[in-house]
DNA sequence: CGAGTACTTGACCCAGATCAAGCCATGTGG
DNA sequence: CCACATGGCTTGATCTGGGTCAAGTACTCG
């Protein structure tokens, strides 16, 4: 973790009340766990931030200790290449994981960032991993996120046309955002063109222009970063939905905890 | 499941000495289990095959009963679009896993077909779940090849050109063969053209030209599908090397086990 | 040996990138 | 409160990597 620790202070202040708040019981793992043994979880649940716009989470490279829920906010993950080019690997709202992707290598393999003011909860992956042989249904938890984020980036790994990316893109953010009590028609965009364009890997000008063409056939309403969907059923369609698969696929689309 | 059961008779009529050869020792699970813990483990492993090439190992929408190693050959991993485009997921090869994307759904994401004649042992989910429980390293262990898988897709899912996604898949299939204790610098391509092209989501025709432009490049020999690596190196780097993470990131590239 | 399939090679085309202005919202300092 | 800078966004013009189409060539297997 390479923040300067200069808000570390702020947050050790705030650690015993945001951990109050942390409130793992509806954002982190909403599963079926008992009371008890929510306790012992939120036990071990460390804090950091909140996170001011553009602070680092953790950055690539950086050793893998924990694994981060959103707690209110937004942050994206990315990858720099050797042409300095950044990826954008994805976004994480209020109730999703960060930095599974470090398991493996143990160390993180991209940087998070945070698109807004945001905190995070920090599960430590060493005590998680001995809690989850104990913890009926964290185990298997774990494994779906994971698999689920799988799916998803395979998703995008496929080979689409940009209007296919982008509107699979919207379709699935508005599933997201309903998921956690927002409304499913008019979202807000948190991050800039660029990153969205980045993540989809589209130049920025072709986020642009699909977005003025999606509002001329009627699908959405654009207003700089407020889009309301007019027409979800048809970005569905448009957003090649997933092969087969009943509506549940689509929910595929992020790893939501 | 949906082979047809022709060949199911031959498979139960070998189930017993395919299980004994299985030897989870080697190839599916070789990390620092007590050999009473892998007696335990292995009790559990059932067997499918031997696949011919062709045959199905499962199909997208199948329900999901267990995740499968591959003790030999090899099998592809695909999906069918909404326009009836095949998208290859992924190859595996012996110790390798496959299915692990069908844990969130429970059910299989993508169908699975040998490329060849092809042996698996087949681990019944449920129970290794319970049993990843007992094991201390099973759980981690699994987390982990997830991880790694993820971080493999998401490297694929990156915006690069033609001739670094080929450059990096030659490159890591030579260090999987490896690992295997096949020669890294001789390479048999066990599967066709048209496989690697929608891998890669490039046209088979750009592969082919590719492996041409290597090869006069010096980079590669190029005979059919036997394929020899004349300067690895240079292959790495075109590959796009992973930014920043040492030559232990370049590993990340498929699931093994 | 013939038929089918995999692969190669060439000619042409197009989705989306890149380049180039301009526009519009938010500062920020005077 | 206004100039004006700054960065995000849009829109148009042009370019190009890689796709598509077409025509072979070469294995492979019955």
């Amino acid at each position: 973790m390479s923040d300067n620790s200069s808000d570390k202070v702020i947050s050790i202040s705030r650690l015993r009340q945001a951990c109050r708040n942390c409130s793992l019981r509806d954002l982190c793992l909403p599963m079926g766990l008992s009371n008890e043994d929510l306790q012992r979880l939120e036990g071990l649940v460390g804090s950091r931030g909140p996170l001011r716009r553009g602070d680092h989470l953790f950055r690539e490279g950086d050793g893998f200790h924990a694994i981060y829920a959103v707690r209110y906010g937004a942050l994206k993950t990315y990858t720099i290449d050797d042409e300095g080019r950044e990826h954008v690997l994805g976004f994480h709202m209020a109730g999703e994981l960060a930095g599974l992707d470090a398991i493996y290598p143990a160390e993180h393999a991209c940087s998070a960032q945070a698109l807004q003011a945001t905190s995070v909860c920090a599960v430590p992956f060493a005590r998680l991993e001995s809690l989850a042989r104990d913890i009926s249904g964290l185990q298997i938890h774990l494994l779906r996120v994971l698999s689920k984020e799988l799916g998803a980036t395979a998703h995008l790994a496929a080979d689409h046309t940009a209007e296919q990316r982008l509107a699979g893109f919207l379709y699935s953010l508005s599933r997201r955002l309903g998921l956690r009590g927002y409304s499913e028609r008019e979202l807000h965009l948190f991050m800039p063109r660029r990153d969205i364009a980045s993540h989809l890997r589209l130049a920025t000008e072709t986020v642009s222009r699909l977005l003025a063409r999606f509002q001329q056939q009627g699908l959405i309403k654009v207003s700089r970063k407020h889009i309301e969907l007019l027409d979800p059923e048809a970005l569905r369609h448009l957003g090649g939905a997933m092969a087969g698969a009943g509506p549940e696929a689509a929910e595929r689309c992020r790893g939501d905890l």
